[in-house]
DNA sequence: CTACTTGCAAACTCTTTGCACCATA
DNA sequence: TATGGTGCAAAGAGTTTGCAAGTAG
């Protein structure tokens, strides 16, 4: 279902805006509520911070952008329609990669069948070293 | 390597209340600064939330004590001296549950081997349904 | 027209920092 | 007694909210 609909079906209005925060998120990829004003900014000066946070939540009961928490507290924001996929942040050098979803489909169905827990995948963040950063350390510490 | 070991081999001093603190989080198991903060007031009034903080980064660099990211923001953390755990975060409810590190043993090998990334399992949050929520809620929405 | 939205500014929460006094080693 | 540590208060980041003016339907 297209924005407008999704918007008009619950009473929402369709908003300039509105379609600038989804725009962002879409283009960015990974977009922080900062990145996203930012980018928003650029092409419509004048919209404001709060009218990103609030859309960006209304967004987000709609189903149609997801958010993670990468690194330190500030949540990512991603489009649904991107594929599903959970991320690989290095804590060292803060590099972001991208992970199919179904790489981690076994360890959903082990918690599924086992412990009854139905993980949200598009939310899981595996902190760690990556392999740059991984090979330049390995001998300190 | 006991407290007042590990710090004075780097400089540091061994103070009141830099051993509750650790207690606080050893006995709290998950423990965030305000939660570790008020639990240390009740049997020392007039510690300061700031030296909460300090400390919780300090025992982190030590390595006696880690951190993950338990619900929007709110760091929550565990003694080194417990076992290894991943968290299950119920969204609905909130409930927080553990998991033995070897159940996600498969995903970190994966991990590893084929993306070079050396996952840190103890940091790593599984938000999701808990097996309750997601029979209360099943046929909902 | 009416109710939903927005911009603006102030309020809030969580965390960090500067500084003078205090206490460990 | 020489640092390193603490309490206190103020400053910061990130996010939320109240309200009057603007605008989609």
């Amino acid at each position: 279902m297209s924005l407008p609909d999704q918007l008009r079906s619950r009473g929402y209005r369709l908003t300039p805006q509105r379609q600038l925060v989804l725009e962002a998120v879409t283009t960015l990829g990974h977009a922080t509520p900062e990145a996203a004003h930012a980018w928003i900014v650029d092409r419509s000066p004048g919209v404001n911070l709060s009218t990103i946070y609030r859309n960006l939540e209304l967004l987000e009961e709609l189903g149609l952008v997801n958010h993670a928490h990468l690194s330190h507290g500030a949540p990512t924001y991603h489009a649904a329609t991107a594929p599903e996929h959970v991320h690989l942040v290095c804590r060292r050098c803060g590099t972001i990669s991208s992970l199919d979803s179904d790489a981690v489909e076994p360890l959903v169905g082990m918690l599924r069948a086992e412990h009854g827990f139905h993980a949200d995948v598009g939310h899981l963040t595996v902190f760690g070293e990556c392999a740059t950063c991984a090979k330049m350390y390995a001998r300190d510490e």
